[in-house]
RNA sequence: GGUCGUAUAGCUCAGUUGGUUAGAGCGUUCGAUUCACAUUCGAAAGGUCUCUGGUUCGAAUCCAGAUACGACCACCA
């Protein structure tokens, strides 16, 4: 045997488990089933620790289970990250001089599929090397066929239950990224702006002025309305007074309502209702037009006359230059602190714009969320997991899951161009011209088939009509662009990846611990939740076991700018997997956050050492058996060894991992190697009691340390089955 | 503003559900090497368990309040 544990066989160990086949469960009626469903990582992106964090705890879960018989699967899968991968392989095409505009979607796609398989095999073989006993027969992609028809099959359910609805409603509009995203993924920053205070010439009394703060001058020319509130005293006077559009000279009545907060700014707010979400529901009540200001393409639409087609912030500087110029800037703070919505993804600013979308009614799917938690058939663990949970579920407004990107599940939703002429379209003609404008008019041109061949994207109108069909459902019609919300089809993973499998669901569903980091709990837990339900009528999963984010030794975030983003496979390939996975796993708790360095993984680098070691002394030692004094001591040895299967295993099944390796970790070198290995030294135990404790050990260690477990298990001669990963689970 | 969480050794964290002397990893100090392991071993230093009050025979643990820090959500015309 080497002297010192040597990872560099670890390959080769996970060589001999794939080959034994032990990663797939038998269907045995007379097993239990365990099961765990593997969030998927982005297909396209490297590992990172966090999920070398879902890795070490779903795989020393399983393999738990798989020792202690049950049926234990563990599926794997990857996803295909709408959005995320979108973006970056913009960035790549942006190196290359090209956007997304050069293509059509379709192509897009193809292009976007292409650089996604070329980069997929990379996470999967670092969660091997992660030792993942993960059962790769059933990897499942979320752009697998079988996949798309059964998210196709939701969505149709959904409708024919009336949960699915289209509407025109403001969404956050990123114009960079060029789609809408779900209020989830929206991030405030803080920023400092001026504030223009502008005033309005009263129209019975021009002399007269009301102003207005704000920080967006640039739609006043869409503005019709001003508002107050009715309570307040000072300005209740205004309420039916008319004033004049400074841009436009147009009259605009001054309304009242309750949003408005008198103490703020000067107590009297322009209504922009096109462009912002409280100016929206002012205007659904009062009934005022909603008109619309800023194109999709963060432009200034044709009605602001010479400002016509400038772009957003270039609009601002030159309308307040022309409000400053003709007097109606009354003062201008320029230091004004506010926040401002950006997307999350690319941190460019959100404009809020009318956009009809696909929404789905969240109450009826929330309330059985609600009930399933009350009634505790699913327990969240992870510190207060289960009230952040509870309180998204309470306050949940209707899921847009409509994203304007080709990389994603296209909404099966198709318009019949006869009936609806004014759907807006963009497509690029057989001569490679980009051409814009509406089908009615665009057919007088173009055959239908050139424009849905090279379609970049459309609009229709709130109004158009559609059917719902996984097909074209006949000559005339054009299918809607826009693609399914990631988390709408993730929302189903639990489901999907067993049904897509004969027999699968009915023997694993519902499935037993949902593992997942808590900052995905909003977008993926609650909705697999919900959907889950919605499906089945049964919850997803019985448990669901949130870990911490990971932070480095300092409690920072890992990021790439900071420069302190750790490798999981650099630490892994001078450490060993077994290190990191302890180093993980060790003294944490679910749901609050791990700070976590190299020395504490240079320290589990010492255990796995530690073992072998042992593993060394018990198979190179003495063979020759002591004559022992008494049985005494051999009989304590015993004791305590069983005492440590209870507890351990007692602290596996109540999912106290953290716990139950810092134990392991303990009894193993504090009290096995620190006195059991000594005893034998000085002839007080048999070698029968010291190979039957290490045997003990390496069993109830291997879920933890998988690969120096078993290359120690390796080196031993009385082995009862080949490999320990599929020894049984010792019983007290 | 709302919801939630955290506070334990120099640092990073556990604490098995209220029960002797509160633990680990890393770090620090002193000592040890032909012995399974220097990726080791032996020894040591290091804690008013944030503060105040309460419940209890007994509190790091339960309750109330205070302070500090953190997360998420809402909102800022």
């Amino acid at each position: 045997m080497e002297k010192a544990y040597n990872q560099a066989h670890e390959t080769d160990i996970y060589q001999k488990w794939e080959e034994s086949k032990s990663f797939t469960p038998e269907k045995d009626p007379n097993k239990k089933p365990f099961t765990i469903i593997m969030p998927p990582p982005n297909a396209n992106d490297p590992l990172h620790v966090g999920h070398a964090m879902f890795v070490s705890v779903e795989d020393i879960l399983i393999r738990y289970h798989r020792m202690k018989g049950d049926a234990a699967l563990w599926l794997p899968g990857t996803d295909h990250a709408g959005i995320e991968t979108q973006f970056v392989f913009e960035k790549k095409l942006a190196k290359d001089g090209k956007s997304r505009f050069d293509f059509d979607r379709e192509t897009l796609f193809a292009k976007i599929w292409e650089y996604v398989q070329d980069n997929s095999g990379v996470a999967v073989a670092q969660m091997k090397r992660l030792g993942a006993s993960a059962d790769w027969d059933r990897f499942t992609f979320t752009l697998d066929p079988n996949v798309v028809t059964f998210v196709y099959n939701t969505f149709e359910r959904l409708h024919k239950d009336n949960l699915v609805y289209r509407a025109e409603k403001l969404v956050n509009y990123c114009v960079k990224c060029g789609t809408g995203y779900s209020e989830l993924e929206v991030e405030y920053e803080e920023r400092i702006d001026p504030l223009y205070y502008v005033k309005y010439p009263i129209k019975d009394s021009p002399s007269e002025f009301v102003t207005v703060a704000t920080v967006r001058p640039e739609p006043l020319f869409a503005d019709t309305h001003l508002a107050v509130n009715p309570k307040d005293k000072k300005r209740k006077h205004l309420v039916g007074v008319t004033v004049l559009n400074p841009l436009t000279g147009a009259e605009m009545p001054i309304i009242a309502d309750e949003f408005v907060d008198p103490a703020f700014g000067t107590g009297v707010v322009k209504l922009t209702p096109a462009h912002d979400a409280n100016d929206w529901a002012v205007a659904e009540k009062h009934n005022l037009p909603r008109n619309v200001a800023i194109t999709m393409q963060g432009k200034l639409t044709d009605k602001a006359g010479q400002f016509a087609g400038l772009r957003v912030l270039e609009a601002r500087k030159q309308i307040v230059a022309f409000l400053t110029t003709n007097g109606f800037i009354e003062k201008v703070d320029e230091k004004y602190s506010h926040r401002i919505a950006t997307c999350y993804r690319c941190h460019s600013v959100i404009e809020p714009l009318p956009l009809p979308q696909f929404f789905i009614s969240v109450k009826p799917l929330t309330e059985p969320a609600l009930l399933a938690i009350k009634n505790k058939q699913v327990k969240i663990h992870g510190t207060g997991r289960e009230k952040i949970l509870v309180n998204w579920l309470k306050n949940l407004r209707d899921w847009n899951v409509s994203r304007q990107i080709v990389w994603g599940i296209r909404i099966p939703v198709w318009y019949e161009v006869a009936k609806n002429p004014n759907i807006s379209v963009t497509f690029l003609s057989e001569s490679g011209e980009k051409v814009r404008g509406e089908l009615g008019e665009l057919l007088n041109h173009y055959p239908l088939s050139e424009i849905t061949k090279g379609l970049q994207s459309l609009i229709a109108p709130n109004d158009s009509t559609f059917v719902i069909s996984q097909n074209n459902p006949g000559d005339g019609y054009i299918q809607e662009t826009d693609t399914f919300d990631t988390w709408f089809s993730s929302g189903q993973w639990p489901v999907v990846t067993l049904k897509v499998r004969e027999g699968d669901f009915e023997y694993f569903y519902p499935t037993s611990v949902m593992e997942t980091a808590y900052d995905i709990l909003p977008f993926w837990v609650m909705r697999m939740l919900m959907l889950g339900l919605y499906l089945t009528n049964e919850v997803p999963f019985t448990d669901v076991y949130f870990h911490g984010l990971i932070r480095d030794e300092q409690g920072r975030k890992m990021s790439k700018s900071v420069g302190n983003v750790i490798n999981p496979i650099d630490l892994v390939e001078k450490y060993g997997s077994d290190a990191l996975r302890m180093a993980l796993v060790m003294s944490t708790t679910p749901g609050t956050d791990n700070n976590v360095g190299e020395s504490k993984v240079r320290g589990m680098r010492n255990f796995s050492n530690k073992i072998w070691n042992a593993t060394r002394y018990v198979v190179e030692g003495s063979k020759e058996e002591p004559v022992l004094a008494s049985k005494l001591r051999d009989e304590e040895v015993l004791t305590h060894i069983s005492e440590i299967v209870d507890t351990a295993t007692k602290m596996l099944d109540s999912l106290k991992l953290g716990l139950a390796a810092e134990y392991l970790y303990q009894e193993f070198w504090r009290w096995y190697c620190d006195q059991v290995i000594e005893m034998h030294k000085k002839g007080e135990i048999t070698t029968k009691t010291l190979t039957r404790a290490l045997h003990t050990f390496l069993n109830l260690l291997h879920p933890f340390a998988p690969y120096v477990t078993e290359a120690s298990y390796q080196q031993l001669s009385d082995k009862k089955t080949p490999l320990l990963i599929t020894a049984s689970w010792p019983v007290k």
